[in-house]
DNA sequence: GCTCCCGGTGATATCGATAACACTACCGAA
DNA sequence: TTCGGTAGTGTTATCGATATCACCGGGAGC
């Protein structure tokens, strides 16, 4: 018999396992088990169970369940902004793959800094999530630590870091922009211009400029025409201001590309507003394949990455190791596919 | 003194206050305060539980820590889509209120369906928020009851729910429209037409198109120009097939309005396609001051909300009522601004 | 007929923290 | 001197669930 320790009729607290316990006239044990997925509880006894969840409007507990069963049920995700739909496609790509399993998303963004990375990741750990997801390879030596302390899976992506702290997702920036400098060397452009943000606090703007600058130089052609415009992320009306600036410096650009497809689409704008025919006067490309990019007059040329899928992959890799058990598990990277697509724009 | 309740020295799980009580030469409950914002502690015995602090790598679990405060330190918000910038700037605006308040962020997404958000909503409730924030007035009878009988303070967003549950941070989808096409009118257009989703599901998408119908009707003017095309959210490409389709059965329409500015984009840029000007052979409208509508070529006239506001203004709403205490809060409805943006669309 | 095993259930001991109260110095005011 | 107040700390009792082991009855295998 469960003990009587419930509450008196006239306060109302919420109701807690013991007394659906006694409403159905079993343990509190087998309440549990009846909530479960797996448990084995007789059909009769689940179904008095059940009548008496309803009646009360029970809700199950999780932070007392996660501190006895030592299952948080949380994953933690960082991104460095919601508001790029690059990004936005991968924690939903998350979320998705963790639905079926009972997990539940932790999101958080980074603005693009690791300062403000490490600080989310300390209150992230606090939660005690079961693995942890991260955009990048840039953190902080002290996040690297907490990381390594937390004892969980971590998956790193949308890049392929020099020294990966545990499992990786991703693409190579540098190969996928130096693949859109090839194509379109090949369609017969040969001055190159680029255009990014200022700083390198966006790691992957970084080694797409790198991936250009050294594809540029492969093939032999004129080198230095980098425009760098704007903290990253750099917003569609910095993409125009740069183009400006662009064909101020060297007006005999042949092809513009960007870091990112809203910068590029800014560029096309402004380029279009000032009377320039694109691709006839000038080509723009951009990176990301955002919707924009696909409908928009005329429409801009880019590399398509699979950033729902980087989200899905990830999270069914921590999956893998988080309910497989294994205790040391494989450091394993995935790499995720990518693909120029060519448009009306170069 | 502290119990010596311990991990034995060859296993290594994760340190507890324990360890760290142990190492400082103090009681868990000293720590515990060290820890905390207010806690009174010596500077001594801090600096001295910091040090251990330090050694073990320790971070504490909050999991255990909500469980006897019974705080859990949870806001749990739910939006339709992680993809729409509308809702990412609102989940921002959460975000960054929360901050400095130790309130952590639960986000889900509805996928426009109050089934999935009745699920959401069961799901976050295990975690037991001590606020909850949705989008809209649209929910299922489950949900409105779990919801009730969970007792926390609740906030619906961007709409002015006929019914509303608890507070409330929005607008009137119906007079916003109603005012775009009051400042259409004025400027002499007299054929209007209107682009929406299909279904139901999008209940603010319902209530601008009907704020729509009755400007119109209030106005005088010719009705019945109604395109229904596409499950909402309506993307940039069933924007274009939605005036097309618009042009094929009411050719002499003068101006377009459409349900956001994604599917007023996808129309804009259809028409520019099929060599239409714009405005001067049909004048576009959008809904939301999405970026792309002030950059894009020629730019889209469109209803400016406070997105990033909603989030502040709900979470600050709710964060007066969880650390305010009150036992039985006053409802409160919160009006955000919106404002007509007239661009070259137009 | 006797084990053995297994489905179904209950009792007990935690999980890791904090609330609440108790206690000790030590201060200044009456 | 005595008393109240306060800063700093410790002790104890939970918070609400689940892991674990124990137990019981009945069918299968010999």
């Amino acid at each position: 018999m469960a003990k009587a320790t419930s509450s008196r009729p006239g306060e109302s607290h919420a109701p807690t396992m013991v007394d659906v316990a006694l409403r159905a006239g079993v343990s509190t044990m087998t309440v549990s088990r009846a909530l479960k997925e797996g448990g084995r509880v007789s059909k009769a006894t689940r179904e008095k169970i059940m009548v008496a969840v309803n009646d009360l409007g029970y809700v199950l507990d999780q932070s007392a369940g996660s501190l006895s069963s030592r299952k948080t049920g949380f994953v933690a995700a960082m991104v460095p902004s919601l508001n790029n739909s690059n990004f936005a496609d991968t924690a939903r790509g998350i979320t998705d793959e963790l639905e079926s399993t009972g997990l539940q998303l932790l999101l958080g963004y980074t603005d693009y800094t690791v300062e403000k990375e490490e600080r989310l990741i300390e209150a992230m750990l606090r939660r005690r999530p079961e693995g942890i997801i991260l955009t990048g390879g840039a953190h902080t030596e002290r996040a690297r630590r907490l990381l390594k302390n937390a004892g969980v899976p971590v998956v790193e992506t949308w890049e392929l870091p020099a020294k990966p702290i545990d499992q990786v997702v991703g693409f190579s920036n540098e190969e996928a922009m130096g693949l859109l400098v090839k194509t379109l060397a090949r369609k017969g452009y040969h001055k190159f211009g680029y255009i990014g943000g200022t700083t390198s606090r966006d790691t992957r703007g970084s080694q797409r400029r790198e991936g250009f600058v050294r594809a540029i130089e492969e093939l032999g052609l004129p080198t230095g025409r980098l425009v760098s415009f704007g903290v990253p992320p750099i917003s569609i009306e910095q993409g125009g201001q740069a183009v400006v600036s662009m064909l101020e410096r060297w007006p005999d650009t042949e092809a513009v590309l960007c870091v990112s497809d809203l910068s590029a689409f800014g560029a096309l704008m402004e380029c279009k507003r000032r009377g320039m025919r694109v691709p006839q006067d000038i080509a723009i490309a951009g990176f990301g394949d955002y919707e924009v990019a696909a409908f928009c007059h005329p429409g801009i040329t880019t590399v398509n990455v699979d950033c729902y899928g980087i989200g899905r992959q990830a999270a069914r890799r921590l999956i893998q190791i988080i309910r497989g058990g294994e205790k040391k598990h494989q450091q394993e990277i995935i790499l995720t596919g990518y693909r120029v697509v060519e448009r009306e724009s170069t």
